[in-house]
DNA sequence: TAAATCTCTTGTACGCCGTACAATAAGAAA
DNA sequence: TTTCTTATTGTACGGCGTACAAGAGATTTA
């Protein structure tokens, strides 16, 4: 009958573009279908007619937060190469840390990632001597680390926004002995929500981007074939 | 009026125990507290007047996952202890590796990690020489990569049982140009349903031990101060 | 012994969710 | 004009987490 105010029909774009709007606002865990569907003044089966399902949606709205990369290497040695591209992705997340659980924790995902990420890392090993078994599994060495290390890095609160939790660890550390846990009662002040495992708060508050490009930096240096054969054992 | 066959009375380790083995024979997705009430021949509300929320049951099932690590590492060389640390740690999670989304992709399962795992690892880092603010670094970087690692190997296929990624996939393999993508396209193979972002399999039924344990020694050589100092830049 | 209290389970109800399915409207193609 | 395709409305089903009230049984207290 009446179409809403815009008067346009519904497109794939326009949903996956509030979907992730939605998302970014008040999390994966508020979002769903019918709420999307209210939003955009429309029937739920609406917007399910575009996009298939609510997993087919989701991978649209991980393809949109990663569709620019990998970022521009050329000119760049392998070393710089693979951090650029590994800051550029934390970065395409960090815009949109609400999705994090997708890309790590769910396979489904994998549909919305663009290949020239990974053609690029591996261009980078290969520049950095690699090839055959040897370069996939560096790759996998390596994405897997930082992927891994984005995915917990922005990992969301619970619903009920994580009070609870925090009192809990805060209570569990301040219960610590000394003499079972010397070394974390030492470091308790630097170390409360500010180490994984020990921290309540996700990257969105509380970001361990220097971590992020330690680590970085460790797995180039690592990857550094000739530096090994140099080293020996 | 009458119990349960057992006669005995509801208890959280009873409901912990039954929910950690409804998550590892079916999944996550499939798991909820009415199913499990139901297993257990009570009502939800009587599972939930134990445990508390459905969040909470969730945060002691990774703490039962959990419960042993770390190993023990006495004798062991700092190297030999992150080493270990991290192996065992995937050992844990590859029992139980339907519960990875829980470690790598919400924050309460902080509430339910043993705060031994974290000593032990700053007790290995401060073997190998840190320090203060750049013991709390070596630790989230070096955590940060292992935890997300085995959360990303083991993140489970979507609940469609994964036949339309494994398709799209596929296709998307098969379509890339070779001017494009050469390294991805000539390793193909290698890479198909073997690789982060190019598989569809989760790590139950194809694992990354070898990658694992190749970051873990990466990591470890990278770690290694004198190393580092002898080298330079 | 009787009453009060505590522990645990039953049973009901509410407001969400994804989505299957049928009916319908509107524009394009015949 | 009729048919076909596309997009949306509208209904319905079976699930979910959990708030809440009532009650049964055991234990403590008076």
């Amino acid at each position: 009958m009446t179409l809403k105010a815009s008067e346009t029909a519904l497109t794939e774009c326009d949903i996956t573009a509030h979907a992730l709007a939605m998302i970014d606002e008040e999390g994966l865990g508020k979002f769903s279908i019918r709420r999307l569907a209210q939003a955009m003044n429309v029937y739920p089966t609406a917007v399910l007619w575009h996009i298939g399902s609510r997993d087919d949606l989701l991978a649209k709205v991980v393809e949109k937060v990663l569709e620019n990369l990998p970022p521009d290497t050329s000119g760049l040695t392998w070393q710089q190469s693979l951090l650029a591209i590994a800051l550029d992705y934390r970065g395409a997340v960090k815009a949109h840390p609400n999705i994090s659980p997708l890309l790590g924790a769910d396979l489904t995902s994998n549909a919305g990632v663009n290949f020239g990420f990974v053609e690029a890392i591996l261009e980078a090993l290969a520049g950095a001597g690699y090839s055959g078994q040897a370069i996939v599994d560096a790759y996998n060495s390596f994405s897997g680390a930082f992927i891994g290390f984005v995915t917990l890095e922005f990992s969301p609160q619970p619903k009920n926004s994580g009070k609870a939790l925090k009192s809990d660890i805060l209570r569990r550390l301040d219960d610590l002995s000394e003499q079972e846990f010397p070394h974390l009662t030492s470091l308790r002040t630097q170390m409360t929500d500010k180490a994984f495992v020990t921290r309540w708060s996700s990257g969105n508050e509380a970001p361990m981007e220097e971590a992020y490009h330690a680590l970085i930096e460790m797995l180039v240096r690592s990857l550094d074939k000739k530096k090994q054969d140099f080293k020996g054992i």
